[in-house]
DNA sequence: CGATACATGTAAGAAGTTACATGATTGT
DNA sequence: ACAATCATGTAACTTCTTACATGTATCG
């Protein structure tokens, strides 16, 4: 069975706060800078759906005071269970290269769901697969990748900046995390 | 008529480079770590032909030594137009929340086709639309944010972290660009 | 002779975007 | 009465992914 996409795990773990309607879910995108998930009808609703499909939520019958109709989502022990293992699955290199955004939405995930301790650890496990991803660069740039044009140089050292500044700032949440958690 | 993706703003770039085949400009890919770009033969060749298509770019004839096919692509005057005006393309706060990757890319292109003192141009003016948005994201938090929900919150503050880091970076790269093209 | 690398492409399907459609409720 | 907001959904289109198909050249 197909992976769950970023946005869908988004929208299970803020069912998790509270159970909510497409609507007000749509509304706190507009606002989250973690990354772009659009607030756009078309990429929420046709999302829900694929999780009502998949047993991860169900909708709660609301005993509608007006004629409006607004339909209340709320996640399922599935979906429960789901979150849990993508939150407890291993960060590969192939992740941090490929999906910061993933990543780090799946950190502020654990800090709520798990605590602080949780989200120590994955943020730890993220600095030491950052390290091997800047040592790995390091190396490529020191040897086959003497032959890259201009272009892909920069490119790699850019990216290569780019995992090195986020493996200071995983360093310095590791700090805050354990006097917050202790 | 439709905007440019980065995949084919890299592509352009690439080419301007140097003319390359569809195989070699992937195989730059696989090793590139500026953000993702896939170097699947379904999202190259496609992209290439588009580019043809809108006269960005013209495939060069070689005379074939043996008779493996090979199609070099070379960049055109109006591809090239094309790319300078992206690069000139004032930077937006959409952009700086959407898409970073995008932005990165910009700069490598910069410094590469127009020189540090482009580049440091452009980065300055990046670094006055992350403060731009820290701001923005700080009196949020300060006023309307406090109905956030945890999630929510965190993922702001996440996001908010993420730019201060981005923020101080390219700091950093404008005093680095100053010197070098002094 | 078989494996691997070179080289290009297509087909099916997933997901997101924009734009449109629809209708109820609230505020002025 | 009208506009704005609440609320859900669909249709068309674009792009990317995965997987497959095809064939050449090289190396051991």
């Amino acid at each position: 069975m197909r992976r769950l996409t970023n946005l869908e795990l988004l929208l299970l773990a803020l069912l998790h706060t509270q159970p909510s309607s497409g609507y007000s879910l749509r509304k706190s995108f507009a606002t989250t800078p973690l990354g772009h998930y659009s607030d756009s009808p078309g990429s929420i609703y046709p999302a829900l759906e694929r999780l009502r499909c998949r047993g991860l939520l169900r909708p709660l019958q609301e005993k509608l005071a007006t004629r409006r109709r607004r339909q209340l989502f709320s996640i399922t022990a599935k979906g429960l269970v789901e979150l849990r293992s993508w939150l407890k699955r291993p960060i590969t290199r192939e992740e941090v290269q490929h999906d910061i955004q993933g990543l780090m939405l799946r950190y502020v995930v654990c800090a709520q769901l798990s605590g602080n301790a949780s989200a120590r650890t994955l943020v730890l496990q993220l600095g030491t697969r950052l390290q091997e991803t800047v040592l790995e660069l390091e190396s490529y740039l020191r040897g086959p990748g003497k032959a890259l044009p201009v272009a892909g140089r920069l490119a790699v050292e850019q990216g290569l900046e780019g995992y090195r500044a986020l493996a200071r700032w995983t360093a310095r949440a590791g700090k805050e995390l354990k006097r917050s958690s202790s």
